[in-house]
DNA sequence: GCCGTTTTCGGCCCGACTGTTTTCAGTCG
């Protein structure tokens, strides 16, 4: 774990115990603002120590730098042994409970000594929660009902398991109202959601929300109300949030939902020293409401350029739209291919010839067919006699197809050695290469990789950390000495838009923009359905603040800034 | 605890929903 990481997490568990005791809340949001910035500050925390600039990080003045500095140096932080003084250690963690607070918590600690899960279950069960001040049957039935979804987890979920529900939710509803578009962590397309935002704007409030919570897909009703409703559905425990609002507010309701928190507090701190309001309604000065139809104007009204949804992190977007200085980001027009596609040679499903027909359909110029190497013989990993033949083919398509070319790419193993799965002389004939560790996650990952970048033949370095949001952590792997390696030989790096990799994810990306890399995107497809993935890597990049020229998809195949040609 | 060409002190986003209260507190986003 980076120390940023680690650091961040202290931070988060003191604001956890200050809660818990009651403390001041603008002490307390000030931790967390800081957990959160130090989780994604694309520099590393320890390198800016020795620096001695640390308080270039915002929100992290000089208390918060001290602590750091006294945790670098001595791997303890004396605000955090206090924090938690005489909490005990199980209890913080039932913060997690829905419907349960720091208040809550606090009362049956004090109260009735619960120090665990079980205890407070106990406690439930003999009715002596319900006789504390302040309680009653109905808080109890939700705390009793947030303990039942605490244990059936609710995890963030991929982007791409989160979307298909959205659309299915969205389609159904559609009829009932005049718009209705996803808001939410969804809409800034973050990798993973944790719950879903709809928004909706239509005649009838009421049979809108009546419809969404009688949805087959819902399982439990949360809140129901005139303007807003929560419900959780069957698939994953996903809880979606529902609120309709009147045409004039929906683009002021649309930028409030759709976030961050982080964006919208800094947002509205700025319309204060305007003399503005701005709430989900609209802009208002004083009572008069001046703004609230679309976003842009919302925007503009602070004196800010429109910012796109996926920059909208509290990550100095703010201060680039302040001053009109926002990157213009990559679309999916400019996209002119695929640059890691496997097919039927290795572990694919179709020819190439179906593959390039499907791309061309999309309106693609080129695509990449990427097929494994023969060490990954479970993936079908081609020998060299079956690349010579598929190499082979490639030419036959490309005489036979018109208004698309298919690129001779390969999907090279690194070895444990650091050698690559064939000779230079095999790897100099194809048109790109792509290597990519496939075994070994443990082994001496960051040498590996260097090695690799070394050999003048790789153009690209697949997934590079290798983790899969459904679970695998990832290969131990310093990605910081792999950007900043990568950055000395101008070897690419690959954004694989497989939803349940997005590797390298938009923290990383920040990091190796920072050292002018370039990047790539690729599918990773194995079916030609797959294909239509690459909007989850659009989506990674744009949170990354790439423009088009720093992806290598959007250049036409003769201009593609590929290292092999610069020699 | 952070932050500042209106401030080094006094601010710090704003509202919905629920339940328990009798005007509001807690939780959530």
């Amino acid at each position: 774990m980076s120390k940023n990481q680690e650091i961040a997490d202290i931070f988060d568990k003191i604001a956890d115990a200050l809660e818990f005791k009651g403390d001041d809340s603008f002490r307390i949001g000030a931790y967390r603002k800081a957990a959160r910035i130090l989780r994604e500050y694309p520099e590393d925390v320890e390198e800016l120590w020795r620096k001695g600039e640390i308080q270039k990080i915002p929100g992290i003045g000089k208390g918060m730098a001290e602590k750091i500095e006294e945790y670098l140096k001595t791997g303890k932080m004396k605000k955090y042994e206090e924090a938690i003084e005489g909490i005990p250690q199980e209890l913080l963690q039932l913060l997690e409970i829905p419907n349960l607070g720091p208040k809550t918590l606090n009362l049956v600690y004090t109260k009735l000594g619960v120090k665990n899960l079980s205890d407070l279950e106990r406690v439930i069960e003999t009715g002596q929660l319900a006789k504390l001040f302040g309680m009653g049957e109905k808080k109890v039935e939700n705390i009793k009902k947030g303990i039942e979804l605490y244990k059936q987890g609710r995890e963030r979920i991929p982007i791409g398991v989160a979307l298909p529900i959205v659309e299915e939710i969205i389609s159904q509803l559609k009829k009932y109202t005049e718009k209705i578009e996803p808001a939410g962590s969804l809409r800034r397309m973050k990798e993973t959601i944790g719950d879903i935002d709809i928004l909706a704007t239509g005649k009838n409030n009421i049979e809108i929300i009546d419809k969404f919570t009688t949805l087959p897909i819902v399982k439990e009703v949360l809140a129901k109300g005139d303007t807003k409703a929560s419900v959780i559905v069957t698939t994953n425990n996903l809880q979606v949030d529902l609120r309709v609002v009147e045409p004039s507010s929906f683009g002021a309701a649309l930028q409030y939902f759709t976030g961050s928190k982080a964006h919208n507090i800094k947002l509205r701190g700025l319309a204060k020293d305007k003399g503005l309001k701005i709430s989900e309604y609209g802009v208002f000065k004083g009572e008069k409401k001046i703004a609230g139809k679309t976003e842009e104007e919302v925007y503009k009204l602070l004196g800010l350029i429109w910012i796109p949804p996926e920059l909208r992190e509290d990550r100095g977007e703010i201060e680039a739209a302040l001053e009109n200085k926002l990157p213009i980001l990559v679309e999916e027009k400019d996209i002119k291919g695929d640059l890691h596609v496997h097919s039927k040679y290795s572990d694919g499903v179709e020819t190439i010839e179906e593959i390039a027909i499907s791309a061309k359909n999309l309106g693609y110029e080129y695509i990449g067919i990427c097929d494994h190497s023969k060490t990954s013989k479970i993936a079908g990993g081609l020998d060299e006699d079956t690349l010579k033949r598929r190499n082979e083919e490639i030419d036959r398509i490309n005489e036979k197809i018109r208004g698309i070319k298919v690129l001779k790419g390969m999907e090279v193993d690194i070895l444990a050695d650091g050698s690559l799965d064939y000779s230079d002389k095999i790897l100099e004939e194809l048109d790109f290469v792509i290597a990519a560790i496939h075994q070994g996650f443990k082994k001496n990952v960051t040498e590996r990789i260097k090695r690799a970048i070394e050999n003048p033949f790789v153009d690209i370095i697949a997934h590079p950390t290798g983790r899969l949001l459904s679970g695998r952590e990832g290969y131990e792997v310093d990605i910081d000495e792999v950007i900043e390696y990568a950055g000395k030989f101008n070897v690419i790096l690959e954004i694989n838009c497989y939803p349940d990799r997005l590797d390298l994810n938009d923290v990383n990306i920040l990091k190796a923009k920072k050292k002018n890399i370039k990047f790539s995107l690729g599918t990773d497809s194995h079916n030609i359905g797959m294909l239509k993935y690459i909007r989850f890597g659009i989506g990674i990049a744009r949170r990354g603040w790439l423009t088009k020229e720093e992806i290598l998809n959007t250049y036409k195949w003769e201009e593609m800034p590929l290292r092999r040609r610069k020699k």
